[in-house]
DNA sequence: CCCTTTCGATACACCGATGTATTGGATACA
DNA sequence: TGTATCCAATACATCGGTGTATCGAAAGGG
């Protein structure tokens, strides 16, 4: 509890703000499953009062916990996306955009969690569909913008399935970090593999070894 | 209740996999996290005494199963990949593995709850990560018999790197099937995706349109 | 066919978490 | 400053799940 003299605008917000960041630590490092309200509540510094005046189940608290973050990292993908001209080249793109993406394991820890959950409940699935639409959208429009100076594979057709690739590589290299946590190497992947279902067939390896045989 | 006659070897073998399909069903209808051990064992038409003299916790349970199915999955894959000669064309086996892959949403859902609880606990990734490893080996075998006939894009790098593309493209479409629960388009998805991964360039778009563009 | 062993059912004691109802103190507004 | 409102803390009743200890019955071996 230190925040020394942080005025508070109205103690609502904050005392929901806290809660959600509290939720965030709480969920990262035990997973939704295996959490209590009480939890939520101790590591916010609350008793349950503040829970129940504020949220009426935990997977309310959950759901405006992910559409939080989820919107910021949106935000953060757009950003990346635009901060070039209209065509330039797709690789510094795909660079600032992996940095974004794969910066925090304990999202990716929630994120998933989410989806588990979302998998099972058609009401929270149809919240992340529409979140994953938004991201492709941004994606596929940036790839439209450069389109003629990085031809595209034909294989995956439009620029929309190109966009669906992307977003499925990423999705995979989730995967294998959520395992081994290796932060650098997954990003590395995800370029790569950006690179080769962004770019026709053998033009160029840009840098990195493989990853390697073994991990 | 409705074991006719069926002969009992020795019955703990039989209790024990009946507790496992009943652990399997629940799993993939609630999540493992929304589970008790009571749920499962009414499942399995057992009191809770028949589930402590098998297993002592629901982790351990948990553990099992994924192991039995996992097992049982690698196989199939394993038959599906050696099923034709030593260098006969990918997009072939591409086919038969799909068709293995994405069969079972319900396994899926499991799965990824495994995965889930795995990013949590070291020693449960380790053995996760082993799993996969297989797979990958099997797979870049299958590619490495298939090399020459089938020229691999050059950003993969070797063979190894290309398995590794192969499964962080079915964890991909894995997650979206979660989400939509379209086994088919899911199946198409993950074949063009593979299609474009390994195969050069624009080749050859073998048939299906791209799964559309906003869904 | 009996006897031993093994396994699953039942009963019990024990939390830990939930949700609600109530209360006291802070907040905003006049 | 006084007052009405809002919000979080506390207390309480309750419930569902856990783990253990005990018991009865089925299996298997001689």
């Amino acid at each position: 509890m230190q925040e020394t003299a942080e005025r508070v605008p109205r103690r609502r917000a904050h005392t929901r703000a806290r809660l959600l960041d509290a939720a965030f630590r709480v969920f990262a490092a035990k997973g939704f499953g295996r959490v209590s309200i009480e939890e939520v509540c101790e590591a916010a510094g609350y008793s349950r009062g503040a829970f129940y005046s504020n949220f009426a189940t935990l997977d309310e608290l959950f759901f405006a916990l992910y559409r939080q973050r989820a919107d910021l990292i949106a935000d953060q993908v757009a950003g990346a996306l635009a901060e070039d001209g209209p065509g330039l080249d797709v690789p510094a793109a795909v660079d600032r955009v992996t940095a974004v993406l794969l910066l925090d394991v304990d999202w990716l820890l929630v994120k998933t969690d989410f989806l588990v959950h979302a998998a099972r409940d058609p009401v929270v699935a149809k919240a992340l569909l529409d979140h994953r639409a938004r991201l492709r959208e941004a994606v596929a429009d940036r790839l439209f913008r450069a389109r003629g100076h990085t031809a595209l594979p034909a294989v995956l057709g439009d620029v929309a399935g190109a966009a669906h690739a992307v977003v499925a590589a990423y999705d995979g290299v989730t995967v294998q970090l959520l395992l081994d946590k290796d932060v650098e190497r997954a990003r590395a992947w995800l370029k790569q593999l950006l690179t080769a279902l962004l770019t026709d067939g053998g033009t160029a390896p840009p840098t990195a070894s493989t990853p390697s045989s073994t991990r």
